[in-house]
DNA sequence: CCTTTTTTGTACCATTTCGAAAGAAATTCC
DNA sequence: GGAATTTCTTTCGAAATGGTACAAAAAAGG
């Protein structure tokens, strides 16, 4: 950290900032997280920075170019999170309870009630209104979507899924998953009910796996 | 309506109202649905019912008793379309694409891009921080979600699932379906593919039936 | 016709919100 | 140490927002 400082910025001429750009673009994500865009002042970011207004607005631009950087930020930890959990080093099955494990912990951070997750919990409002917003959510999710199909595809070709599953489908089922799991924490489900529920879609998905003749019974 | 009026309210003192209090909800909650709760003002709100901000408040409350006002007529909407969808009159499969189908044409309905569901797409963000928006929005979905377990228990029973089907799994993914699609919706997908989408979990539930060994390959 | 009752419409108020301007402060370059 | 440069802090202003007060309007009751 002190060392890329040093790289990139050499000398820079004038007076320091006296903020972290990358903690403080956190902190602004933070804030949007519980109350959405329209519900968060542009004073609520500046006390979650310890930033003024006008330093916020230097660094990075008005209110909408600000949660539009809050949420590619939240997506680019979201996609290495996914990353890792999916890395194809372990059984599907426990790999796909990390990514639900991994969303859970994310999920509920934080002090009040759960807030569940960050692009689906504040984006999906201002997707209608705010193309660019649109843009960067459904970007997002697709990304994620494709990397649970990604890995799905290699479960078949290791043999983990049967030959005959449909890896569209079981992917499908996967994201719908994560996305209704984000919902339900914001909407205040128990932590213990939601890994209930995602224990149930991976075995859902993991029986159309070979030897198993009736994925039905996925306790 | 012209009777009920005279039955229920038969000679009114003062001045009659201008408005028809189910219409204006109706027209208040469109003019969330698009901004959400914080996004929407009483302005917009009034623009939207041809009423003024002081007839409103008289007739709904703050913005606050009016937005949960909005909610609770949106679910009772949602309640009764499920409700007729799921009757147990027609085949499983076949119901539960009327119940895709209706709500693709509610979150499709309106005039710019698609606004999804009312329900998800405004009070998810709300939820966090207003208990009364968080306890009225689960309590709808925990209707949805029964509405889809009833009727595959039934189906179970009529033999349209196999005995061996676990029901509260299929449920689950028949509710996230449709969380996904009301998420998808708002985030731009195109309507055919999220009705393709649709078929899809459909024919993943329904797969699970007698007489099939392998519910893997849902064309 | 006059009183009572209820709703409407205009105007107003206090607060919040976003954004910008201007000078003070801190650092590097020469 | 002085000039140049970048950031910080204070302050302002214009617009929007939620909510309310008050008089005019429209109906029924007597």
């Amino acid at each position: 950290m002190v060392q890329k400082r040093q790289d990139a910025e050499r000398k820079r001429r004038g007076r320091p900032r006296a903020y972290d750009p990358e903690t403080a673009l956190h902190r602004a994500m933070e804030a949007f997280w519980s109350a959405g865009y329209s519900g968060t002042s542009l004073d609520d970011i500046a006390s979650a920075t310890g930033m003024n207004r006008p330093s916020l607005y230097a660094a990075f631009g008005d209110k909408h170019d600000l949660y539009v950087k809050a949420l590619a930020h939240y997506w680019s930890q979201g996609f290495e999170a996914m990353r890792e959990a999916l890395a194809g080093k372990r059984p599907l099955r426990e790999e796909l309870m990390s990514v639900y494990d991994g969303s859970l912990s994310l999920y509920f951070s934080g002090e009040g009630p759960a807030r569940g997750c960050f692009a689906i919990g504040t984006a999906t409002t201002e997707a209608v209104l705010h193309p660019e917003i649109r843009a960067a959510f459904s970007g997002g999710l697709r990304i994620l979507d494709k990397a649970f199909e990604d890995r799905m595809r290699a479960a078949q070709v290791a043999g983990e899924l049967s030959p005959d599953a449909d890896i569209e489908t079981l992917a499908m089922v996967a994201s719908s998953t994560l996305h209704t799991i984000a919902i339900r924490a914001r909407m205040g489900t128990a932590r213990a009910e939601l890994r209930r529920l995602a224990r149930k879609a991976v075995g859902l998905i993991c029986g159309f796996s070979l030897g198993r003749t009736s994925p039905s019974s996925t306790a």
